[in-house]
DNA sequence: GAATATCTGTGAAAGCAATCACAGATAGTT
DNA sequence: AACTATCTGTGATTGCTTTCACAGATATTC
């Protein structure tokens, strides 16, 4: 990796990288060969200086007046982000969310790719979903020893998913990702993301609501 | 509401009192009547002095030596994160994750529904799923208007969400979740979560590749 | 009923993240 | 070539969130 200064990178300046790359992508050739720290900012949403200390740990040099060479920048941001050889993912929970999330991410990313799922129901075995084969709960480990697979996503319902956590854990997985209504107890560096739907609306209705009120 | 409390609740401390009602009623009645802030915490997955911060701004008193009393505690989280009447929700976007939405949320709170949802897919127009009607995109502003709902969920193709944002916004919505993969602009006021997959997904395989890399 | 143990509620401290603000750099202009 | 304008990179600052640590409260024990 980039040595040092990855090492202390804080997991929301990961987050912009991440969106900072998308959206530069989207907007390379269209007549955007350069790109202002505050043009960044406002398609990110973000302020300039916000922009500007994020890229302190991307080998990239914004020139003056000129700003950043969006080509080099994507570059300089996959490298950071990217597995040299890419990034091979695993999906737990076939549901509803899980087949959405994997319709999601078929070829989204090039740098990324869902390639195993599992799920408790034996009818969803040795089928193909959006490119990704299906395997029964049972060859979990087995299917993810054999595979370079360093990261998972767990969709499963709230009652299956600390077993699935501790199942992935000792698989050799250091990354989960969990939409999953409860939060997971996971050891010492493993790298857990925890999105519950439940809580992000419930904090949307309240907000709003509290907008109104204060509106009034 | 409960006054000027709650006109400071920072977003983080609603979200997990979102999380802490939702782990006290799973466990109410299991002979769990009270509850410390150390075993709450344990469930959460946080720590016991958080809980406590977090509980300041419900009205609740626990008591020394026998902690929370669960049926108070989720009543008193309950007033602070429902509306009285119960709050109603808007859907854009009936895709994969539109439906799993749907699905997920149907049902799942007492205090929320998604009562409307919205594609520009005219055949999916009068149907009704997970118990929500869809509409056509044009009656966007007339269904939100003659309706009770202040909040929405966004789950369109990234091309298409800064319009349907604005149009919400200009119906009267007064907070957004957005599963569309770009920012969306929205005036002061109005509340915005942004859950981007691609960006959590990302995240993870950055950190969980990082923690790889560091154990070698 | 005094002593002990262990809890809550919260002021104070520590830790993180975002913003400010300016030195240094570079292009354009006259 | 000096002057102006405007950018980046970053030390310093501000603001927010979490954690610490302890006073005060309440059961329990002897």
């Amino acid at each position: 990796m980039n040595g040092d200064k990855l090492r202390s990178v804080s997991e929301k300046t990961i987050n912009r990288l991440s969106l900072y790359r998308r959206l530069l992508e989207n907007r390379f050739g269209k007549g955007h060969e350069h790109v202002f720290s505050h043009e960044l900012a406002e398609l990110a949403c973000v302020t300039p200086a916000q922009v500007r200390r994020d890229l302190m740990c991307v080998d990239n040099s914004g020139s003056t007046s000129r700003g950043y060479s969006v080509q080099e920048l994507v570059r300089e941001i996959t490298a950071v982000l990217d597995a040299p050889g890419g990034q091979r993912i695993a999906l737990v929970g076939v549901g509803n969310l899980g087949r959405a999330i994997l319709s999601y991410f078929s070829g989204r990313r090039p740098g990324i790719a869902i390639t195993a799922a599992f799920d408790s129901d034996p009818s969803l075995a040795g089928r193909v979903i959006n490119g990704c084969r299906c395997h029964p709960m049972s060859e979990l480990s087995e299917v993810l020893r054999g595979s370079e697979i360093g990261a998972a996503i767990v969709a499963v319902p709230a009652s299956a998913a600390q077993d699935i956590a501790d199942r992935l854990v000792a698989a050799g997985v250091r990354g989960i990702l969990n939409f999953a209504p409860v939060p997971l107890k996971v050891p010492e560096g493993v790298f857990l993301e925890h999105r519950d739907m439940t809580m992000s609306l419930e904090t949307v209705a309240f907000f709003a609501r509290r907008s109104l009120g204060d509106a009034e």
